[in-house]
DNA sequence: ATAGTAAATATTGTCTACAATATAAGACAA
DNA sequence: TTGTCTTATATTGTAGACAATATTTACTAT
């Protein structure tokens, strides 16, 4: 029974993302149809199609008869996603705490208890840290149960958050705190209290964004010499 | 000085989704891709990358190999879209309470004057109210000056929630209400307080929300009938 | 040298044809 | 009649060729 009914542009679409997520596809570079359907051993035909969903989770923007480069990055627009981050991850918190099943909940703190095991064994590893953390938010958004506000979160805006992870080396340098945090947020979620929920996960992301104004001060521009080509 | 570079595709893709919208192409219809192309006089081409984009915006579902449906809507989905927009437009409540020019207030209360002369002489009659509750909208959330939220807020979702307001025949109800909420979000932004305006925002929408849900007693299903095929 | 223009090249947009898969129709057995 | 298997049809996925647009290059005039 393989349920891996797919097509050629869903696999290519994969490929790219990833090598746009990490930077393998530098920040504004162009994206050449023939040679990028060359590359994966693919016509055109699915290219562009895979090329419309990059397009459409808006790591590339395209403009007609000229072509399509992948974004750049910058602190405003990394700003501007937290916001919206804290208002939509604390209202899943919010749904989360509602609706998560007594499973689900015990599933969640497991999870916490394993990061501050790795935490201790690692002295906050940062590798681990970034994906424990979006292993955390990841579980809590699926939690919440609106289909639509996991699509968002856990779609599009993701690959996004995880671009910046890896391109913009801001490294959460607060791993510590930021696990004390999750705690806390797990408890609230525990006791089936949405309203203290959405407000603590608000919070932690709202912490968040001030350690990336703060390292703005320190390197402003961290990663302009990407911007090759 | 013409800026309107554009490409069949986008031309298809603007054609079909108002039909979609409409209703013109009924809830759960199937998408036929050779017919759309002829009766659009276009190859399948561009039609599909139309396709791929009303897919992206979540008006359509792909299945591949098998191929493309009209989204069916529900209350249940209404209700995450309301919850996501309280959340989110109440964010952008706030920002344009922080950001807007006074120009922009000044545009803003013009449009709630012109609203409340119509209210007067048409007795609340619903289309005005329906698109006059969209631009209040639409101007709030361009006034937030946030590209990220204004994109997801403007775009996809509001073409979701024009799709409701077409063939859910739920009709605002509380045109004088609505209205009277509108002009206190507007004076909170035109006093700059960011904070007020989001909560009055979230109301407002919860208000809306609670609308629904109420009408949802009295007419379980109001279009059952457009099931057809 | 530099700016502007025209030809040459490259790239994107679109169409047509073909291959792969799914759906529908029909034949046969129970 | 009903269910299943086989065949036929229709539809989607993919490839390759052509048209339209943009970009680069080469050349001329100032």
């Amino acid at each position: 029974m393989q349920e891996e009914t797919t097509t050629l542009a869903n696999k290519v679409c994969e490929l790219i993302l990833k090598d746009i997520v990490t930077g393998a596809i530098g920040q504004g570079q162009k994206l050449n149809e023939p040679e990028l359907a060359r590359i994966h051993g693919i016509s055109r035909g699915p290219l562009r199609e895979a090329m419309g969903r990059l397009e459409a989770m808006r790591l590339i923007t395209r403009v007609p008869n000229v072509g399509a480069r992948v974004v750049q990055l910058s602190y405003d627009v990394l700003l501007e996603i937290y916001q919206i981050r804290e208002s939509l991850e604390g209202l899943a918190a919010r749904l989360a705490a509602e609706t998560m099943t007594g499973e689900e909940k015990l599933s969640l703190r497991a999870l916490l208890t394993s990061h501050h095991k790795h935490l201790l064994d690692t002295q906050g590893q940062s590798y681990f840290q970034q994906e424990g953390d979006v292993d955390f938010h990841y579980r809590i958004i699926h939690g919440s149960k609106n289909q639509r506000l996991i699509d968002m979160l856990a779609g599009d805006l993701y690959q996004l958050v995880r671009m910046y992870r890896y391109q913009f080396s801001w490294s959460s340098n607060r791993p510590h705190q930021a696990l004390k945090e999750h705690d806390q947020i797990c408890s609230a979620i525990e006791e089936s209290d949405g309203e203290l929920a959405e407000w603590l996960m608000k919070r932690h992301i709202n912490n968040a964004r001030n350690n990336i104004l703060a390292s703005m001060n320190h390197q402003k521009h961290p990663n302009l010499e990407k911007y090759h080509e």
